[in-house]
Formats: structure tokens, C-alpha cells, sequence
DNA sequence: CAAACAGTTGAACAATCATTCAATCATCGA
DNA sequence: TCGATGATTGAATGATTGTTCAACTGTTTG
């Protein structure tokens, strides 16, 4: 009878290591799937600008646009992702619609980038 | 004469939102790619996945393998990644090479994602 | 040396994503 | 109400990316 189940490449030996490894409980996909999906929306330059800017303050999507010489397309966009996980909040003022950032420690959180990519 | 140079939408108002923009001074592209590239890195279930297993201790890339039943391709080709970033690092032993997390305030920087999302 | 094993690598493919373009919505002033 | 302006949206497109597959390297053991 030949084993014609054969799914993924397993180390025959490494008894010891499994008994390391069995231990071990890892959080369910769910969990892994949102911290993912929040790293990823804060890994694109656009969108660490936007976070940049609004540290100086709220700003309207035609300011971003124009300072980061982008469309206001592509701001209004990315702005959607940013509002998506909660990383901006917005009001309306006439015409205008204002963004600031959401939360505080999100500059805390980039800072951490920074450190780690500047030592 | 018609004005066939239309690079940007241009907001024609908001003279006093330039008193602000105008003031403030983004640092380089360069930044931006670096810091953008390393979320990007951690922007992915499988390598926050790997990050999460070497938080319990050095691993060798079979054991990753087998506890998150993944082809050892896949995950060498995401250790390569974590690797470049300087997340991990690794050492050798016999035929096997052992991964273990590079720095240990890259779990600081996890759990302020968790943070983020669990609020 | 040869076979087995741990790991790496490059090409290929599917899936995801950022920007552009055009159309549309909402608000304000004339 | 009509035109202008700030902003959003959806489809399309080009680029990037994660995994698979097959071939390959290096090390150990018989």
C-alpha cells in the first residue's frame, strides 16, 4: 500500500525539538490576520506621509493632496484605508472634509519603526 | 492658448491652510520607503506567525515548518525576508540553521499592534 | 563515495494592491 | 437653480507579493 497522502515535508527526527514545539499555543488565525492586516495599512509610504502630516495637526484631504503632490484620488483612498483601522478619524466642514489622527500612540508605534530601522 | 499642462488638482482656496502646510518639513523619500517597507515586513500572517514562535525560543526552520504546517520553502522564503530586516537572525548547526528573533524589542512592537487592535 | 536530510533558491502563478481616470455626490455662492 | 469646488467611488491597469514546484547546496552518516 503506497502513501499517496503526502501533504507537507516532515523532519523525520527532531524528537527532541518537538518536544519543545508541542508546547507551544499560538493565538488562532483570526488574531494573526488583524495584526497583519494592521502592520501592512501603515506599510506604504503614502500612508505613513498622511500619518506624518496629520502629527502636525488636522488638515483637509486638499492639503495632503497638494503637499504630498499626489491626487486627491489617491489621498481620498488611502485616507479610506487609514479610516478602515482606525488609524484617522474625520469631521465635515462645509465643503471640506477635516482628518486628524485617531489616536496618540499611533505616533508611539511609528517611532518604534523608526528606532528599529535607524539602529 | 489653452492649457494643456493639467498635472495636479490644485485647490485654488484655502490660502490659510498654506500658512500651515507650508511650515511643515517632511523628512526625505528615503524615510518613508524604509520605515513603509519595514511594516510591510510584519505586515504578513505567516512572518508575525514565525516572530510569534521564535518568542518562545530559537527554532530551526523544520520545526517552524511542522507547527504551522507550512512547506519549508515557504517559510525559508519568509525567513529570508525577516532576515533582510533584521528581525531575526540565525546560526548554524550541523544541517540545521537555527532562527531566533534579533532583537527582543520587536515583541514591544507586536504588542503595541495587539494594543491597537484589541481596543 | 553515495544516500539521506535540512535548507535555500529561482521561476512561475495567482492574488493583492496603489494609482489613474471618469463619473458622481455634497455643499456653497451667485 | 446653476456652476464651481472639495471629496468620494468604482473600474481598470500595472506592479508587487506569497506560495508552490523543482532543482540545487551543504552536511552528516553508513
Amino acid at each position: 500500500m503506497s502513501s499517496d497522502i503526502k501533504s507537507l515535508p516532515i523532519c523525520d527526527t527532531h524528537e527532541a525539538h518537538h518536544e519543545i514545539i508541542d508546547k507551544i499555543e499560538l493565538p488562532d488565525d483570526e488574531h494573526f490576520f488583524d495584526l497583519a492586516e494592521f502592520f501592512s495599512v501603515m506599510g506604504d509610504s503614502t500612508r505613513i506621509k498622511i500619518l506624518y502630516l496629520l502629527f502636525e495637526g488636522e488638515m483637509c484631504v486638499c492639503d495632503i493632496s497638494e503637499k504630498l503632490s499626489m491626487s486627491m484620488s489617491a489621498i481620498s483612498h488611502q485616507l479610506r484605508v487609514l479610516k478602515n483601522s482606525r488609524l484617522v478619524k474625520y469631521r465635515k466642514q462645509g465643503k471640506s472634509v477635516i482628518y486628524s489622527l485617531h489616536d496618540d500612540h499611533i505616533k508611539t508605534i511609528i517611532n518604534m519603526g523608526v528606532e528599529h530601522i535607524e539602529e
